[in-house]
RNA sequence: GGGUGGAUUCCCGAGUGGCCAAAGGGGACAGACUGUAAAUCUGCUGCAGAUUGCUUCGGUGGUUCGAAUCCACCUCCACCCA
């Protein structure tokens, strides 16, 4: 016998807390759920964590469920407080109104969108945008029509509001709950959306909407959380120093991707292709007898899948092959992260190393680059470099040479 | 509106006239050990033409031979009172 989606969901350690469990089952195994996630477009592309909401649209709509995926163009005018402990820098409206057209292209490569009238096929997913109802509000027509069903009382005692107790509370953000409960209610009553999911953070603003929508129509509606993705530190993951892991290949590339992957903890593997993979549980279960060294081949598999995922099967190829050709050796260089030097990087007909990792991007700047060279993390064609003033000449890079930056950064530097 | 306390480098946080590119911790990075993991140890962490020079301590102006430190005004934040 097959596993129904519900429990699917709950073997992969997706869900997290639920309004009516018994409801929520009937409804989505048997695609009778019209259930919507908010995606608040505050950058230019989506990351890991929506990606995980993604797939949760996935799996729901391949069980029959029809998915609405909401922009948030006009929540991200207030910004959600939500698990923030600072208030967000405010953004103005051509940039959400930019973002929302970069989030709407990359949804629409994972999730099947169809034109968003009720009698077309039930599955379908639709796209919504909050702006379209949100930024035309009129403020004393809204508090009398909405704002009455809210207590402020009760708000306060919300897990996101009070963490921002101590740290301070704006009441533009104050009011990130209300718009969002509206925005439950009115896809209750456009489209007959039922069942709201989020992130586990969105918990209290999702409820408001429940609440909302029985207060004001007394009406049943549901809401889920699911997991948030925590490392075994107990830190977000799909963040790096430099921030997010974006999906955008501009602005985290495929290779940059799949080593993100290939590199999380041994804690973290087995739960990482639970969540944001679609193997099959049977074998995930049996990578978790995996012990040691093996594990490895664990990181392995989670990092080409999920650059499969996100990036075709071409790039994970790609990613995968570069990794193997600098990690064990062997394979091939072609298709590695090219710095393209230009005449113009030489002077006197030469560059020196720490011009190359600089010019390469390995290192922010030439004193970062000295260090990294005095500390014996240089490599250039499998040979390290202990000068500092080792220099090239342009014939040098005719072929290309690889040029290695620690363990994990390399470019290969080529003359343009 | 009144009062008090704040704003320091990626983050937390010391520094209250020169000894300050600024203690300490965290993080990041590099090295050793490994399995592209974790733990541990070491180094390193503003920029550069590099035993020196330049820019930085919320903003602007001022005092001084010399200011993160003192003064004035401004911006923002927290707490208390209304």
């Amino acid at each position: 016998m097959t596993m129904t989606v519900f429990d699917e969901l709950r073997e992969r350690g997706l869900l997290a807390q639920l309004t009516d469990e018994e409801e929520i089952r009937e409804l989505i195994n048997n695609g009778k759920a019209v259930f919507y996630i908010g995606f608040d477009p505050t950058a230019d592309s989506l990351h890991v964590g929506h990606f995980m909401a993604l797939c949760l649209m996935k799996r729901l709509q391949m069980a029959g469920n029809k998915p609405i995926a909401l922009i948030g163009g006009g929540t991200a005018m207030i910004g959600d407080p939500s698990g923030r402990s600072d208030l967000r820098t405010m953004m103005t409206t051509e940039m959400i109104d930019h973002n929302c057209e970069c989030f709407k292209k990359q949804m629409s490569r994972f999730i099947e969108f169809g034109e968003g009238r009720n009698d077309e096929d039930h599955s379908k997913a639709i796209m919504v945008n909050n702006a379209d109802w949100l930024r035309g509000l009129n403020y004393i027509e809204f508090i009398r029509d909405i704002g009455v069903h809210f207590s402020v009382n009760r708000m306060l005692t919300a897990e996101c509001y009070r963490q921002r107790m101590e740290k301070g509370l704006s009441f533009l953000e104050f009011n990130y709950m209300i718009m969002q409960s509206y925005d439950f209610l009115q896809l209750y009553e456009k489209y007959g959306c039922n069942m709201q999911f989020g992130g586990d953070d969105q918990w209290s603003n999702m409820l408001g909407g429940t609440e909302l929508i029985r207060r004001k129509l007394g009406k049943d509606a549901y809401a889920m959380t699911i997991t948030l993705l925590l490392n075994s530190e107990g830190k977000k993951m799909g963040k790096t120093q430099k921030g997010a892991v974006w999906l955008d290949p501009q602005k985290t590339s495929p290779y940059e991707f799949y080593q993100y992957w290939r590199n999380v903890a041994d804690a973290d593997v087995i739960k990482c292709l639970k969540m944001l993979t679609f193997l099959p549980l049977e074998q995930i279960k049996e990578m978790e007898s995996w012990e040691g060294s093996q594990l490895n081949q664990a990181k392995e598999i989670l990092a080409y899948e999920l650059t499969q995922l996100v990036h075709g099967t071409e790039e994970a190829e790609k990613a995968q092959e570069s990794a193997r050709a600098l990690f064990a050796g062997g394979g091939n260089a072609a298709d590695m992260p090219v710095c393209e030097l230009t005449e113009t990087d030489f002077t006197d007909g030469k560059i020196d190393i720490l011009g190359v990792l600089v010019k390469a991007g390995l290192t922010a700047s030439r004193s970062e680059a000295r260090r990294a060279v005095e500390q014996g993390g240089v490599t250039v064609e499998g040979e390290k470099v202990t000068d500092i003033k080792t220099s090239y000449e342009p014939s040098q890079f005719a072929d290309g040479i690889v040029v290695k930056r620690g363990k994990k950064s390399f470019k290969r530097v080529v003359l343009a």
